[in-house]
RNA sequence: GCCCUCGUAGCUCAGUGGAUAGAGCAUCCCCCUCCUAAGGGGAGGGUCACACGUUCGAUUCGUGUCGAGGGCGCCA
């Protein structure tokens, strides 16, 4: 449900002033010279709540000074209810607008009937858009990079649900191939060596202790075969366990998926095959060398591609345009993935491929969001290893270890494309320091304040909120006001940290407030408005953490 | 060599075609007769890597240079 009820402001705010303008400057309504004013928010809040800059973006067309422009658009302004005062003209030539506190209070009757819904809108017009992330190979339990990715892809999924997009996570497995058979014989190998078989190691073999969990295990249940003789028994039920594993790592972290889609299945369903014989037939390849080529260069890519390799096997480059082929035949004429900068490469050749199969795909098809690599820190010092993984950290160490709430929002609070420090002490500190705390601490701190005032919260959608008009109370009423825009700009951007910064700031005003008066005073009107506004902030607060996947605890 | 990302306070990082570039940490000073001090207020700290362009205006956009990380080879 769209919350328009007040973010009609801005959009109020410049009908106004387009109006003003036409009046004071008639010759900026014919097309030819059409101008469209543009409502802008300050960030110095000394500024009022919005700004016009047209004056100083007219100067020139018109001939005329800034200033004068900006006195002839003020005015020309008709009445209205919406503004306190007259907009003032500063500096070079802005024209700065104050709010009037009814309109400003509008926000608190929006949040108190959206409840849940509030920030969320219709853009997305119930598009299918596919969110692909974690994709992680089933060699091995889940690393934090993997954790970052599901983080991140699963903030953006709710991002996009949020903003009317009809979404599906999917999770892409690479299911074939030569790793596969490596952990095939890693297995093997442990097998061999429990059974006391001398066998050397093999060289790129997965050294991690999960391998001899898992071959323990296989031996149990597969008396018959307890040399491990039958690899193909052996690669699939060690494909079957790290699943396993790999979902309930997944489970414990709060990320679910709508597709599991297997590499495997492009083969046995012949999309791979049929893939390549179309990109043959529209004369976008070639042979050299025994191998297939695809021309990718005549799309963009730094060089050309193999497909088939002499041998006659595939190249892991067919079955990823065959995967991509299915996504747009699937109906997603959008398509996001989510994953490590280390794998960006093979985007720009996806994107190549699907050009040369000539099928109507936007150049731009999937979409990426990227990120970067992450440092685990413990008592100053980098982590690296694992006991079960051998080589590297867990996601299931950090959920261990940190809890799901903290794991989450460290994952998600940088820009992905930043490499992230993920310091376990501050993560599990419970003091301001740690962001994630702070944040919650704010959630809580409301709800225990309204617990001591002990009335029902429901009745405070009534409160009038005049009384509303403290430096802080403005400041955070203009902030729950952002609330739909910044969840806009999130899902439009593809950058789901500005869920944290903005909950940061939130959080920041709250306990600001706090401190700077005497919250329950004895004037019962005033007290009352406050308990509404610190209600709908509650409500927000935890609309925001929801987006995160994060907890809103009421007591901590 | 080619491609991608990054370069903003001592540190970790936000942010923006506009007005005095922000937050947290760290350093220093201060604040509990309302709720959770798990908090708040204040001080200091900047050539937004550098140069040139576009613009009324550039830290933001473009080009180049320098620096950091990553990717790319019939690898997966």
């Amino acid at each position: 449900m769209p919350s328009a009820a007040f973010t009609d402001n801005k959009s109020a705010i410049a009908a106004l002033f387009q109006q003003a303008l036409y009046a004071a400057f008639p010759a900026l309504r014919n097309e030819a010279n059409s101008f469209v004013i543009d409502v802008e928010k300050p960030k110095n809040p000394d500024h009022g709540h919005f700004a016009v800059n047209s004056a100083l973006q007219l100067a020139k067309k018109l001939g005329l000074k800034p200033r004068d422009i900006a006195a002839a658009i003020v005015n020309a302004l008709p009445a209205s209810d919406l503004l306190a005062g007259t907009p003032e003209i500063a500096g070079p030539g802005f024209i700065n607008i104050r709010l009037a506190s009814s309109a400003e209070t509008r926000v608190v009757a929006a949040i108190f009937s959206a409840g849940e819904n509030f920030g969320n809108s219709t853009t997305g017009g119930g598009q299918k858009v596919m969110v692909e992330f974690v994709s992680a190979n089933p060699t091995g339990p889940l690393h934090v990079g993997h954790g970052r990715g599901a983080a991140t892809g699963d903030t953006l999924a709710r991002l996009l649900d949020a903003q009317g997009f009809n979404v599906s996570r999917e999770f892409y497995y690479n299911d074939g191939g030569a790793q596969i058979n490596n952990l095939a014989l890693s297995v093997q190998a442990r097998l061999r060596e429990r059974a006391g078989i001398a066998a050397p190691f093999p060289e790129d073999g997965y050294r991690g202790q999960y391998i001899t969990e898992i071959a323990e295990r296989y031996a149990q249940e597969n008396g018959a075969d307890a040399n491990g003789d039958r690899l193909e028994a052996v690669q699939k039920f060690a494909v079957a366990a790290l699943r396993h594993e790999q979902d309930l790592d997944l489970k414990a972290f709060d990320v679910r998926f709508d597709v599991f889609f297997l590499e495997s299945s492009l083969y046995t369903d012949g999309l791979v095959e049929q893939t390549v014989n179309h990109l043959v037939k529209m004369g976008h390849t070639y042979e050299r060398d025994g191998a297939l080529w695809l021309k990718s260069t005549e799309y963009g890519d730094d060089k050309d591609r193999v497909m088939r390799k002499s041998d006659g096997t595939y190249t892991y480059f067919a079955p990823d345009v065959a995967y991509h082929v299915t996504k747009w035949q699937r109906g997603f004429t959008r398509a996001i993935t989510e994953l490590g900068a280390d794998h960006h490469g093979s985007l720009a050749r996806v994107r190549a491929g699907l050009q040369a199969m000539e099928m109507g795909v936007p150049s731009g098809y999937p979409e990426y969001v990227l990120h970067q690599m992450i440092t685990v820190m413990r008592g100053g010092e980098e982590v690296k290893i694992s006991k079960r993984a051998g080589s590297y950290v867990t996601l299931r160490d950090l959920i261990d270890e940190v809890g799901c709430d903290a794991t989450r929002y460290f994952f998600v609070m940088r820009k992905s494309d930043s490499q992230l420090t993920f310091d376990i002490d501050l993560a599990k500190s419970r003091s301001e320091d740690n962001p994630v705390y702070y944040v919650q601490y704010a959630h809580a701190r409301i709800c225990s304040v309204l617990g001591l005032w002990g009335g029902d919260v429901a009745t405070l959608n009534a409160a009038d909120l005049s009384p509303l008009v403290s430096k802080y109370e403005s400041d955070i009423l203009r902030t729950l006001a952002d609330f739909p825009e910044l969840l806009a700009t999130a899902a439009r951007e593809l950058s789901p940290h500005l869920v944290c910064v903005y909950l940061a700031d939130l959080a920041a005003k709250l306990h600001s407030f706090y401190n700077a008066e005497k919250f329950l005073v004895e004037d019962e009107k005033v007290k009352l408005a406050r308990l509404a506004l610190i209600a709908a902030t509650r409500q927000v607060l935890k609309n925001g953490l929801a987006m995160l996947g994060v907890n809103a605890p009421e007591k901590m």
